[in-house]
DNA sequence: CATTCTAGTCAGGGCTCTTGCCTAGAAAGG
DNA sequence: CCTTTCTAGGCAAGAGCCCTGACTAGAATG
C-alpha cells in the first residue's frame, strides 16, 4: 500500500518533523515561533518541543529573546541538539581529496585537503582520502566549540564524489574499456565504512556537479557536458540525476560521433586520432589541445551534444570541465547549426561544483535521518 | 513544505483512501472484510464506509454473503459506486483508431474500432477519432447494465497514444524536421475536449508501449526502440517513462549513426540513402525494407543502440515494431559485437502495446480522481 | 508603579482511532 | 423444531492528538 496507514502516531511524528525541520533551517527558534513558522498551534507545538527535547533531539539553548523586540515575556529559544550528527562530504579528484563536514544547519565545520602527486597511483588516492577524512575527524575533535565536538566526530553519513565511474550497486570506481580511468580500482565505501556510522554514498563527479547545477536552476530537464582530462556527461530529467542501471549513464567516451574527415567513430578515438591523448594514459592532454583547438574536436563534441539532444531532449546542455568551458562558445556556434539546435552555455556552479552537489546531498541525507529517527 | 500538514481530517482522508483502494483491487467487500484487508479497525472501517456511501462514492450492492462461507451473521457486499465514472484510452495510428472505455476496476466497457484509409490525412485522422469516440460513448450508453450507462458516458478522463511526437505541454502532434511523420497536426485534446469532463493527455506511441513494458516487467532502467514506419524511442530511467523537456525524448530519427560505408550519418537518412522510403512521405517502407533485410540497416540501428547504452545505462533494450521484431535477432548480434554490449530482447507486450500502456496510465488517474475528490 | 505586550500554559472540546463486548441472525446439528 | 455455533456489524469506553480561547508570568515602557 503507498499511502501510509493512518494512525494518530503518524500525526504525531508529522508534527515532529515540521517542528525539526523549521528548526533546521531558522537555526533556533521560541516556541511561540514555531507554531507561527509551522503552522501548528501553540499548545501542539509546546508538546513537540517536550517530546523533542525529551528524545535528545532538541536542546534548550539557554539563550532568552532578546529585550530588542519590544515588551512581553522573554522566550527561550530552542535548536537541534548537537548530538544530531554531522556529515561527511568528500571529492575525490587526480588534483587531490578534499573532505568537510557539514552540520544539519548546512554549516561547514571543518574542511582538509589532501593533494595526490601525478600520477595519480590507486594506492596514493587510498592514502589521501583516508588523511583526509582523519584530518577531518581531528579538526572536529579539536574544535573549541562543544558542539561541533560531540557531532562530528563519526559522521551518520557520507556523500563522495569520484573522478572516474562508479558502480551504483557497489560503489566501487569502475573501469570502463578504453575510457579515460583517472583514480584506479578504489573503494571508498570499504575504506570509509569504519569511520562513518551509517551508509557510505559514492557517485560519479559529473553527477553531482549536474546535482549542484540542478539546485541552482529552475530547468527540470538538461544534460551536463564535462570536458576536462576525462569525458563525463549527467542527465538530469524530471528534476533529477538519472544514473542508469549500473549507474554508469552518461558516460560517453564511446559514444558515435562524427570524427576527423566525416568518418563515424567513437568520441575517445576522436583525441587519440589527434593526438590529444597522454602518454602512457587514456586522459586527455589538456594543455595541449587548448593550444591547438581543433575544429575537429568541436565537431565531435557537437555530435554528442546532438545525440543527447536526440535522445533525451534537455531544455538546455550545460559544459562545465577545463576544456569544456574555454570552448563552449565554439560548441554552441556547432550546434546551433545542426538540425536539431539546443541551447548550450556553461555550468553556473564553478567552484568545486562537484563537492557542492555532494555537500548538498550529504546534507539532505543527514536531515533524513535526524527526521527519520 | 513536503510533509503533510498534520491534522485530523489527514487521518481521515487517509482511511477512507485505503478503504477505496481496497474496494477498486477486490471488487466488492463487507466492512468487515474491509477492515481485515486495510489493517483499520471494525468501526473505524464501517464509519468510513458509512461517509463514503453518503458522500455518493460507495454503495450496499445489495448482495449478502453466501451460506457458502457457513454459519454467522450475513454480511452487507458494499462496492464502488456506478457514477465513480470511467476513464478512456484511445490509440490513434496510421492503421485506425481504437477507443476504449475503461471503470475503475481496470474492465473494459465498451471498445470502438475506426480503420482510417491509406494515406492517413489529417482531417480523416481526426474523423475517425471523433467517429471511435463517440461509438464508445453510444455502446455505453446502450449498454443493459445500468451501472455502466451512468457511469461512462462522459469519460472523467482520456488518455491518448498518438504514432507521432507529441508536444508534452499542448498535447498537440509535432512534425519535427524530416522526420516520419505519419499522422499529421491532429490536435487531440481540442478534438476531445468537450467530450471528456477532465484533462486529455497525450503521448507518443512508443512511451506508452514502454509504460505497457515497464509494468509487465520489474526492470527500472530500459530502452524501448520501436521500428516501423516511423522510427521511435522511449526512455525508461529510475521506473518512469522519460519523456524530456518538451516530450520528444526518443525521436531518434537525426541521430548521428553509423550510414552505408561508414559514413556517420542521420539514422533516417540511412533509409533514404538505401531506398527505402515511401515516395512522398517520409516514412519507412516496411515491406521493402523485411524483402531486402540489409546489413547496413542492422549496423545503423546497432549504431542507435550503442547510443542509448552509452548515455542512459539501460538493464537491456526491448525492441519493437514490424521490422524490429523481425530483426530483432541481427540487431542482438550486431551490439554484442560492439565495445559496449547491451541486453537486447523483443517486446515482451506484443498485442496492441501502446493501447495497453494508455490504458494503464487511464486506470491510474481514474482512480487517483476518485481517491483524491 | 501602572500599563502594555508577548511567551508559554491550562482548560475544554472535538475528532479519530482502538479495544472489547454485545446483538442480530443465519447455518449446523441434534 | 430448538439449541448451538459462528460471523457481521454496532455500541461503549477510552486514549491520543489537535485546536480555540482564556489565563498567567514576566520584562520593557512610559
Amino acid at each position: 500500500m503507498d499511502p501510509a496507514k493512518p494512525s494518530q502516531e503518524l500525526l504525531r511524528s508529522l508534527t515532529d518533523e515540521h517542528v525539526l525541520r523549521a528548526l533546521m533551517r531558522y537555526r533556533r527558534l521560541t516556541r511561540a515561533e514555531l507554531a507561527a513558522e509551522t503552522g501548528i498551534s501553540k499548545p501542539t507545538a509546546g508538546e513537540s518541543v517536550r517530546r523533542l527535547v525529551e528524545a535528545g533531539l532538541v536542546v534548550d539553548t539557554g539563550q532568552r529573546t532578546p529585550g530588542g523586540r519590544g515588551r512581553g515575556r522573554v522566550g527561550s529559544y530552542y535548536s537541534l541538539a548537537p548530538d544530531v550528527g554531522a556529515a561527511l562530504a568528500v571529492s575525490i579528484a587526480p588534483e587531490g581529496v578534499v573532505a568537510e563536514s557539514i552540520n544539519a544547519y548546512g554549516d561547514l565545520v571543518a574542511r582538509a585537503e589532501e593533494p595526490i602527486g601525478r600520477p595519480a597511483r590507486p594506492d596514493d588516492v587510498t592514502a589521501a582520502l583516508v588523511r583526509a577524512v582523519d584530518q577531518v575527524r581531528d579538526l572536529v575533535e579539536a574544535s573549541q566549540e562543544a558542539e561541533f565536538r560531540a557531532s562530528g566526530i563519526r559522521p551518520r553519513v557520507a556523500v563522495v564524489s569520484a573522478a572516474d565511474p562508479v558502480d551504483r550497486g557497489t560503489g566501487r570506481l569502475l573501469q570502463l574499456p578504453d575510457a579515460p580511468f583517472l583514480l584506479g580500482e578504489i573503494d571508498p565505501v570499504g575504506v570509509l565504512a569504519g569511520r562513518v556510522s551509517g551508509v557510505v554514498h559514492v557517485d560519479n563527479d559529473v553527477n553531482w556537479a549536474a546535482e549542484a547545477e540542478r539546485a541552482a536552476m529552475p530547468v527540470d530537464d538538461f544534460a551536463y557536458v564535462y570536458l576536462d582530462e576525462g569525458l563525463g556527461c549527467a542527465i538530469v530529467s524530471d528534476g533529477e540525476v538519472r544514473r542508469g542501471r549500473r549507474g554508469v549513464a552518461g558516460e560517453v567516451a564511446h559514444l558515435i560521433t562524427v570524427g576527423p574527415g566525416g568518418w563515424a567513430m567513437p568520441l575517445i578515438e576522436v583525441f587519440g586520432e589527434l593526438g590529444l591523448r597522454r602518454r602512457n594514459s587514456t586522459a586527455i592532454d589538456v594543455d595541449l589541445l587548448l593550444e591547438k583547438r581543433p575544429a575537429e574536436v568541436v565537431v565531435a563534441v557537437g555530435g554528442l551534444i546532438a545525440a543527447l539532444a536526440t535522445l533525451i531532449d534537455p531544455e538546455v546542455v550545460v559544459v562545465g570541465g577545463r576544456w569544456g568551458t574555454h570552448l563552449v562558445e565554439a560548441i554552441a556556434g556547432e550546434v546551433s547549426r545542426s538540425p536539431r539546435p539546443v541551447r548550450v552555455r556553461a555550468a553556473a556552479v564553478e567552484f568545486e561544483p562537484s563537492l557542492a552537489g555532494a555537500r548538498a546531498d550529504a546534507l539532505h541525507r543527514l536531515r533524513e535521518l535526524i527526521v527519520a529517527r
